[in-house]
DNA sequence: TTGAAAGCGCTAACAG
DNA sequence: CTGTTAGCGCTTTCAA
């Protein structure tokens, strides 16, 4: 004998009364609901979340995906670790719970989700990594299952997304290092079709043509593996006619071989060559010379995910009301010294 | 009208049919089943998990306990994808899903890892970032639930476990380090109760033993944030009335922030002292001068995690025979330019 | 080889 | 305020 049953014969009391007292229903006598709760207590008893389940429909469980392969993960070690904090904080005001699903990187996405999906294992879904067309998204708007992605696609046009500020910060590089006389501006995304590779390099185009510097195919460099891109991308840069005077980079982590890389060869980053990496984060924090980013709250965007969310889903709808169905995640730019130092203009 | 009781009517035969002609069992007709498996494609049909679930009395489900606090993860998102990966190979074998519960920082790891056993959400449980002394090893003791640990911890002497080799990495550490005259090497490890810190300070006392040098406890540094702990580290390196000529780290990502420390106060890393990092990441990979530190397949070691953990799960135990319920994982020195430098003896 | 029916643990509707 | 009961979706007896 075990669960609800058990706890209600300790008790000599209905199994009904027990749900009740337990789930807070008004109809409970203070007395008799103090009994089960103290019991419950005492004899360790958690409702099982399978009973639960079949019987209302819902999980109570939100999920949130993440894929494994290298490329889809360059936003750097700590960035899920903090915005799964602040999802979490959101979620428990609801009694809502977070479970993180790890899609294999040799496995299909679109059928990891579906079996997730299909199997009833969740109210909503969160998905990271969006590529430029992106499956999931088909499929999840195809179940009717609510969801939001972590990341913008062409495949969503009306889904609920926020996404990092990649306009921005492909502005207010460009538009500082242009005040310190730069022309020759690189840029460096992932190679693949994760969606922020694209975002960010329309970005870069819109804020070259902004300043009225023409858009160079040449300075574009498309890196494979985000952590060891310093090789390739040092000898394509040393391969150009002339070394660019700036270079922007889509993921922070790129600075730590690019750094290293650009050294051996004796060109020095903040000196010879600009570099702004994009997030600050504390595992770039400690390259000399400092590296000049942009800075976030990963638990504030973590929330804003969760709450985004959950007023996409009838049940909680209500409670956030008025709710962007998108956002453009802004970030505060973080100057350093990769970047401090003019360009004399040759006469 | 939903699940297999739609399935079954769609094709004219009883749900109990449609149920065994897809669970592979023996006493369907052939033709009958071809029909259902063809059925259930086409209308997308996947088993309700909480139905399942509740019926067999098992989740199929293994879940991943980590934490959130920036303590307890300081190796970076990547030590746990690598792990993970391993994981999902073994447990795709035996159609288990690896799902990964995030514990809040500011939660208590016992309750919220009580909620999840309670609720059975899991057959199998993976822990991580084990202390010293780890509640949750007695509370999954106590509900019998299989599970296993990655990290030893002396709450547990008769559970399953894998840790890293910490003992081998002293030992080849110190090893080295006296065979180039060192004998004033120096420890950092993490401040508070993650066990890994108190193994590492006993197997670097035991390797010192062995060279015959004295244990010196002011040569030992406890840091209170692993990725942020160079300025700590140097201050009171430099407080020391004479610079230790080594220092063993007890995790890589120390590195970063010491080396741009060490420099700063004109201290060269690989020259002025020797510094050997732990494990072989690469976020640490492109320092210069490159870390002396120990290399380990994340992968093999997330296999050997699960088949240790299936081995104890009595539905799966006779697949995984002779299986030893713990283990030290070995890792193997990388020669770096960090340490490779002689001490020239004093006369 | 198939159908019918019980029952996993739980909550909600209804009767008392 | 409490007890009884149906039924969520599924698998597994048991009978036919």
């Amino acid at each position: 004998m075990k669960g609800i049953r058990a706890l209600a014969r300790h008790l000599d009391i209905s199994i009904g009364t027990v749900s009740r007292a337990l789930n807070g229903k008004p109809d409970v006598n203070p007395e008799t609901r103090a009994r089960v709760m103290e019991a419950a207590r005492a004899l360790g008893y958690t409702p099982n979340q399978s009973g639960r389940s079949l019987r209302q429909g819902v999980t109570n469980t939100i999920g949130f995906m993440i894929e494994m392969s290298p490329d889809a993960n360059a936003s750097g070690d700590d960035f899920f670790m903090g915005v799964f904090e602040g999802v979490q904080t959101v979620l428990n005001r609801h009694r809502l719970d977070l479970v993180v699903f790890p899609c294999p990187a040799e496995e299909n996405p679109v059928d990891y989700l579906s079996r997730l999906v299909g199997r009833g294992m969740v109210d909503a879904m969160i998905i990271s990594a969006t590529r430029r067309r992106d499956d999931r998204i088909d499929f999840l708007e195809k179940t009717q299952l609510p969801f939001i992605a972590l990341g913008r696609s062409e495949s969503g046009p009306d889904m609920r997304w926020i996404d990092l500020d990649f306009e921005g910060v492909a502005h207010s590089s460009v538009a500082r290092l242009v005040a310190k006389g730069h022309r020759r501006i690189a840029l460096a995304i992932p190679d693949g079709d994760i969606n922020l590779g694209h975002v960010f390099h329309d970005a870069y185009r819109a804020a070259l043509s902004q300043h009225g510097i023409a858009y160079n195919p040449a300075l574009l460099f498309r890196v494979a593996r985000v952590l060891e891109c310093g090789d390739d991308l040092v000898t394509a840069l040393l391969a150009l006619p002339e070394l660019p005077s700036a270079i922007l980079l889509s993921s922070e982590v790129m600075s730590l071989s690019l750094y290293r890389k650009l050294q051996e060869r004796g060109i020095r980053p903040g000196r010879d060559i600009a570099v702004i990496g994009f997030r600050d984060n504390p595992r770039t924090s400690f390259l000399t010379p400092s590296l000049t980013c942009h800075s976030i709250s990963l638990s504030d965007l973590g929330q804003t995910l969760a709450e985004t969310l959950l007023a996409g889903i009838p049940a909680f709808a209500d409670l956030y009301p008025g709710r962007d169905r998108n956002l453009i995640w802004p970030m505060a730019l973080v100057q350093g010294e990769s970047d401090d130092f003019d360009i004399v203009p040759e006469r």
